[in-house]
DNA sequence: TGGACGTACCGAACAGTGTTCACTATGGCA
DNA sequence: TGCCATAGTGAACACTGTTCGGTACGTCCA
């Protein structure tokens, strides 16, 4: 079974092999994962693969750029979502934390940061550069809107990065278990918003009561 | 060279392996260290580390251990700077941060989360331990202080999600490279400290300005 | 002084890894 | 029908972590 595949068969079988490779990921890590157990589960040798990717480096790499878009889908999804400004930062929040917690592994595999990342794919660079531009834009339309005021681009780094940061301590075990993860995400949250908020915002005491 | 050396010949031997592999670590990356040549270094055999460590994975896992340790006494160094609890505050972050970005491998080292996070040494406990209280012990004085209000553990965390979030980002390079990483940093423990400044926090105007 | 013993380390080996390359067989095209 | 490009093979290379038998040497005891 060897002629000519079509431009549409070769995505094919590069997509299978990224699924294939994701769930070997998911349960070996990315450095467990070996390219002949991925391509034994594609009922092929490891050479095989090099066909469709030039390295193990290459099929993580490309991968992890379909796990960014994913993940950018959930994003987008959320922000879609009915309701005001208010609701749609909220929604996305709880998206954003979902994804994580859903997809552990591709979250991982989109937010580690690793040594050698100096060589990154036009497309994972492109994948990046939607999820951070969705991540701030919601902020940026908050702020046009005169519902928080300050710094649009500082407070979105603030807001993803307490977001961030929170995930990665609850995966890694170093939060207080007696604290749900909800109440922290929206303490933090509750705390940014406060410290960001228009003084004349009409939603402000409604959607970010005093904390206690 | 081969006769009973002492407890402490052995634990300085130890350390000695320890600190060649946080070299190797810090510039091949723990995946890309290896023991062939972290024993090269010492003019050994990969067999003779055995000795030492029972495997990588107990290599790697004191390293981190010793690392966090380090971390911590920057910490807590920090933490016994002059000034008032709002200065000890910032010099906490100032410390987290400088941590981070002097040793970045022995940064990633201690927080990065992998899958394989089951069976941690007592050692690596102690220090995780050690390490979150200290994180949490400054932010509890001054709520005790009546300088923030809210609950102690959810600033706590807050505060220290988004400094590791912020650092992630940054060492990603997923941050706005328009914005230098201190005016971030400071914005975003500014909007922290804003949302739960105490109404009649003595320092709150002078310490927290309003941001802009 | 001389032997025995235990230990610090070595060298070779094993199974596994990513990767390469010569090769085969198989379908489409002329 | 025969040619030829190609999808996939299988063996090999250099590397990894790890194990195991062996070796040489300092110390202790006779």
């Amino acid at each position: 079974m060897a002629v000519l595949l079509t431009k549409e068969q070769v995505a094919d079988v590069r997509q299978k092999i990224r699924e294939v490779a994701e769930r070997h990921i998911a349960r070996d890590g990315p450095h467990g994962a070996s390219m002949r157990a991925i391509a034994a589960e594609m009922g092929w040798t490891a050479a095989s693969l090099y066909r469709y990717y030039a390295s193990k480096a290459d099929l993580l790499d490309a991968t992890r750029a379909a796990a960014y878009e994913r993940f950018s889908d959930c994003i987008e999804a959320a922000g879609r979502s009915g309701g005001d400004l208010w609701d749609k930062s909220r929604a996305i929040g709880d998206a954003y934390a979902d994804f994580a917690f859903r997809e552990p592994a591709a979250y991982q595999l989109i937010f580690a940061f690793e040594q050698d990342e100096k060589d990154k794919s036009a497309d994972l660079l492109a994948a990046q550069a939607r999820a951070a531009d969705l991540m701030t834009r919601y902020v940026r339309e908050m702020v046009e809107a005169g519902l928080l005021e300050g710094e649009p681009a500082e407070i979105a780094h603030a807001y993803w990065a307490v977001l961030h940061g929170l995930v990665v301590l609850q995966m890694a075990g170093k939060l207080d278990p007696a604290l749900p993860f909800d109440t922290l995400r929206h303490s933090a949250a509750r705390l940014i918003t406060r410290g960001a908020r228009a003084s004349g915002a009409a939603h402000a005491a409604r959607r970010a009561p005093s904390s206690s």
